[in-house]
DNA sequence: CTCAGTGTTCAGTG
DNA sequence: TCACTGAACACTGA
């Protein structure tokens, strides 16, 4: 479930483990249309083969690794993108520890290549370590970029809750200017940048807000709550690795994924699952009003 | 067999 | 031009 929270974790793993890792093999499949749409699969092997990893960037749901020379590489993991590393230094310690958004995979695994399935794209590096890009449903993209902050799509997005955040008055300026259901809104990358649909339903039942409601509608008072209540749930759930195991037991999402659509809350309240702004909102009457 | 689904873009409409 | 809606993309799993 790549949101911003996955993507961070991403980010930050990338960043920690691969930072000084020379690139010494790429391997990708030239039939793959799809990932590499924007990106030749010649450019993209030129421009990672040799290069050493410096660490990562993202905004939104976009990451990037910075090398030490130019293009760098950006990524959008989709709808069902991952990103899987193998870590040497994971096999001395004799674990394998999993994250919601990425696995690190220790290569005590025998089934490490059986794990590859929908790899669009392995990164060999020197010490022994590996990075694959698994995306099973195909809607991830890869770009080459001298300058991912410039980059048109980036530079489409709105605020990032974990980098640029504005005042509740700015954010209410913003929010007045829209007539459509705040659920919709949340999830308009122009505005709300890394905000996918389980964060959305969780920073409204967070915020104890209706998804219905117009975003021109809410008073001031609400969207000081919703502010705080994006700014809340993301950095939880990126303090804990989107480890979704480990994320508080009030959590909405417990009962919404991975349940029946007739679960309930902890407390008991009714679970309402409905279309709103084209995407499935799971939210709770009782308590949002 | 059918259908929903963590996301985004684009064509069409108002 | 802007805001919004619905379809399309591709594949898995319930």
């Amino acid at each position: 479930m790549p949101e911003l929270a996955e993507v961070e974790t991403v980010r930050k793993q990338l960043a920690t483990r691969l930072k000084n890792h020379r690139i010494e093999d790429v391997i990708l499949d030239d039939s793959d249309r799809y990932l590499f749409a924007f990106a030749k699969t010649k450019d993209v092997r030129t421009a990672l083969t040799g290069a050493t990893i410096n660490g990562a960037g993202r905004k939104g749901k976009y990451f990037w690794l910075e090398l030490d020379r130019k293009p760098w590489p950006i990524f959008h993991l989709g709808m069902s993108g991952n990103i899987a590393i193998l870590d040497p230094k994971a096999k001395q310690r004799g674990h394998e520890k999993v994250w919601g958004g990425a696995k690190l995979w220790s290569s005590a695994d025998t089934d490490f290549r059986d794990r590859l399935a929908h790899s669009r794209l392995v990164l060999d590096l020197n010490k022994g370590a590996e990075v694959a890009y698994l995306d099973p449903r195909r809607f991830g993209r890869m770009w080459l970029s001298d300058d991912p902050l410039s980059h048109p799509r980036i530079q489409k997005l709105g605020f990032d809750p974990l980098l640029n955040f504005p005042s509740a008055h700015v954010l209410g300026e913003k929010l007045a200017k829209r007539k459509k259901a705040i659920k919709a809104v949340l999830l308009d990358q122009g505005l709300f940048a890394g905000i996918g649909n389980w964060l959305a339903d969780e920073i409204l039942f967070h915020a104890k807000l209706n998804p219905h409601t117009l975003a021109s509608k809410l008073t001031a008072k609400q969207v000081r709550t919703l502010r705080s209540s994006v700014l809340a749930v993301v950095k939880k759930a990126v303090s804990v690795d989107a480890d979704y195991e480990r994320f508080p037991k009030t959590w909405l999402f417990h009962e919404r994924w991975g349940k029946s659509k007739t679960a309930k809350t902890r407390k008991g309240q009714k679970i309402i699952h409905e279309e709103i702004g084209g995407r499935t909102t799971a939210w709770v009457p009782q308590l949002q009003k």
